[in-house]
DNA sequence: TAGATTGTTAATCGATTAACAATC
DNA sequence: TAGATTGTTAATCGATTAACAATC
């Protein structure tokens, strides 16, 4: 393999790793972010490979592989100051700057999740809600006024949102999808049980509570074969 | 390679392929079911790996591969029947059962998960709720009435309960699961941003839109660098 | 210093893909 | 039959893990 020159020299924010990080490493990452916090939580100021391998259920040279394609975090002996490395890493994913989410649906799912309190401390700023239906436009749900579709483009700059959560009916998927991503979103949170097909430098996740019971169900089923035990986060 | 022998005469519900069946083959098989359940939707009577994988953006080598640790459910030079394709998939999946599923904690989550009618629809019900908080015992949510924990393993056992939906606060997760393997519940869906850990032989699914929100931030950080469209469903 | 733990390389493991004989 | 597509093997690719020199 070549040497691979990583540019942590570069002005904050505008390089990134010269060679391709696995997605699965980037995957990985948040959970990092989130065990590194409870540690600091708990007052722990130094940690190491092996303790964040147990908590996390990986290995210790798993976590070390990871971190090694961003930079070099440790100290030989020691371990990792808690503070740096959570610091460090947040950056990398850029958990530093703060985020304006936009809600598209505000059925019952799109109000729970209007009203859900978990993303703001986290960063993520649900700062706008839009809806095709008109009785739906112009009331209010989890403190923000809801929108006509028609707004997205204009809000979307206007407000600069980069992130969209997507909780409509499956038949309009596919249409709210190619909609935010000609206003130019990059990052679409999915919660319908559709698969969207979107442009090269679009980013889909989906949250798909039926997908993860179905695929448990499999392990129900055959009760007689003794499986391990196993954990998905997604 | 040794010759696998695949059991497929036995009795249904008692057997299981010889050899290990890899985790993210299973997991990759309720989206075969849904797209299938699609195409049937639609009238397509008959399909084929390159249709399937240009629907599910995967290659058609891995459908086949990912069937063939199951059996031989097409033909050659013709394709895949929809009907038996996705008839044989939901059985190997357990889906043409029904299960019965409980809810733990009825705040604002659980109250949303509990009206959310995206489940039953495929074979899931949600039969029992529990919450330790005395003002919420014995109200209805969902048409449920809520009991409290202490009751979770008489009605788990009469209910014939074998999945269990976690919607606690963060606190009192590793605590609730620990209760729900003791009574003999195998497959839990956490809603809770917390890793519980569980013995081998329970499996756990997370649903954690935070998680999913943080990792495409990076790819949003780094805009320099053009970087493919990704989609994971989980 | 001695002991511990990192960062990194090389080995292993497993999953994906390409290719093609079998066969509908 | 000729053409098409499966099922399966072998090749490739990529991710995980083990091992250890570097070094705190």
């Amino acid at each position: 393999m070549a040497i691979i020159s990583r540019d942590f020299d570069a002005p904050p924010g505008t390089s990134a790793p010269t060679l391709e990080v696995p997605e699965v490493v980037i995957d990985r990452l948040p959970q990092y972010v989130r065990t590194l916090t409870q540690l600091l939580e708990e007052g722990v100021e130094v940690t190491n490979s092996q303790q964040l391998g147990a908590q996390l259920q990986v290995t210790p040279a798993q976590i070390r592989k990871d971190l090694s394609y961003f930079g070099r975090f440790g100290k030989q002996g020691r371990g990792y100051r808690v503070r740096h490395l959570l610091s460090e890493l947040k950056q990398i994913l850029g958990l530093d700057a703060e985020w304006n989410v936009a809600v598209i649906g505000v059925g019952r799912l799109g109000n729970a999740i209007l009203n859900y309190p978990g993303f703001n401390p986290d960063g993520f700023h649900l700062v706008a809600a839009f809806d095709n239906n008109p009785g739906n436009v112009g009331t209010e749900v989890g403190g923000i006024s809801v929108q006509p579709m028609t707004a997205l483009a204009n809000t979307v700059a206007d407000r600069d949102i980069t992130i969209a959560i997507v909780a409509v009916p499956s038949a309009h998927t596919q249409s709210v999808v190619d909609q935010l991503v000609a206003c130019g979103v990059r990052a679409i949170l999915n919660y319908t049980p559709i698969n969207a097909q979107v442009p090269d430098g679009v980013r889909v996740r989906s949250i798909d509570p039926v997908l993860a019971l179905q695929s448990m169900t499999y392990y129900l089923a055959y009760q007689g074969h003794p499986t391990n035990g196993h954990q998905t986060t997604g």
